[in-house]
DNA sequence: TGTGCTCGGATTGTATAAAGTTTCGCCTGT
DNA sequence: ACAGGCGAAACTTTATACAATCCGAGCACA
């Protein structure tokens, strides 16, 4: 018999409900599936992973934590609804953190990452020729993931799955067209300065990509609040 | 009768009991009366705020994700003890991102604001003067906090806070000498500057100010988890 | 007809009870 | 005397019951 090694409490896939619960309904909303705004009810959410109220309340208050839902009180938890200001502050912190991100990834560059990475780009081109937008959506945050796990260093991991997962709501609110959420050709670009550990280009490629995405958004101000009534139904 | 502005749900001083619990705890263990390893048994807590374990659970968990707290299947909740591998992470993200506060404080100046640093720096110097440990500890910490509120920035905010309280861990686990966490001179340095609005003289105080810190650390490395016990009990 | 109020249904917040796991002491066997 | 195993106590985990709150439909009234 096995002695039972003592594993990370933490671990990321810890196969019990309540990460289960996590992951679905934070899959469902990266893959825009669950709109900004919606109600994720207790009773509900319990239903269909059949489990608890408990547990169902343990991964809302944790995606809380994340960003990504909004707990109000005695109202219930929702699918947040970042406004264009944290959209700003999100893509700040993004500049700021990522290129940092793929300098140590190209330090830790071997055979087995540049595997994953190829393969990586290899599901994205997939996904994006059968025309699959959800797949499409949920890997393209997932290589930025991926980089960040590359670098090895796990708070920038966590900044960054919190920054990725508001990134998709944003991007699901405010994107002005229907160009793909990150092209997949500046990932590969991005894989091909990494390969050739050129910390230099690395980091002005992702520096550029994220530029791009977010001038793609269309960030407008609610001036006033109170204006916003007159705005709108004026017409 | 005033009308109930509708409040953020996340208000920080939110005056539920379980923000009161976290805050309590949070205190604790940034003032060092709370040790690393220490073990936060749910009846425990909720018997000294008065409060059920499903409260005190909460709290624990909200704490969990902050990183200052272990929580350890089927074991319990411990205050956490940073490996000197994370302390280097919790740094260089301290490096990367606390420059950048600075420079977007510099924009922010004001009045008030310059009142507030001054205050704070009043305080420091008082803590310090009557030789208060714990008080120092603290306020070294909220000096930091005090500027990313100042940046305006909620994201680099929430970040600056989660690696505070594991520095202040940090320190206590690794510090070498009985100086004083964060000297407050240096932060008198970092308040001119933001005065002056000189952001390059900011950042490079900033930058300095956290390379003492660490140099101040003793960051052993553990090469083997197996040789430390012959280490320990060797003697 | 439109406004404001009240009551009922539904949902969340909190506490408590049941179930499962770990840990430590004690005891037995060698 | 000491290693190993059994068992009870303590604790965490999960589920459920109760209390508090909110939202909306329906009604009374101006």
């Amino acid at each position: 018999m096995a002695a039972k090694i003592r594993q990370k409490s933490d671990a990321p896939d810890a196969s019990d409900r309540v990460s289960r619960i996590r992951e679905g309904v934070t899959a469902a909303i990266l893959e825009h599936r669950l709109l900004p705004g919606t109600k994720l009810g207790e009773d509900e959410i319990g239903e269909i992973y059949g489990a608890s109220r408990t547990l169902v309340r343990t991964a809302l208050q944790q995606l809380a934590h994340e960003g990504i839902v909004n707990i109000e009180k005695n109202r219930g938890a929702f699918v947040a609804r970042p406004t264009p200001g944290d959209a700003r502050e999100v893509f700040e912190a993004r500049r700021l953190i990522e290129p940092t991100i793929v300098d140590r990834a190209c330090e830790a560059v071997s055979a087995a990452w540049l595997d994953r990475l190829g393969q990586h780009l290899t599901e994205e081109r997939e996904a994006e020729l059968r025309g699959d937008a959800r797949a499409s959506v949920r890997l393209s945050g997932e290589f930025h993931k991926l980089v960040a796990e590359m670098s090895g260093h796990s708070i920038y991991l966590g900044f960054l799955k919190e920054l990725i997962a508001r990134s998709s709501l944003i991007i699901l609110l405010y994107r002005r067209h229907d160009t793909p959420a990150c092209g997949t050709d500046h990932h590969a670009e991005i894989v091909t300065a990494i390969r050739k550990r050129d910390k230099q280009a690395a980091r002005a490629q992702m520096l550029s990509h994220l530029n791009e995405i977010e001038a793609e958004l269309f960030l407008k101000d609610p001036a006033a609040d109170d204006t916003r009534l007159a705005d709108v139904l004026g017409a």
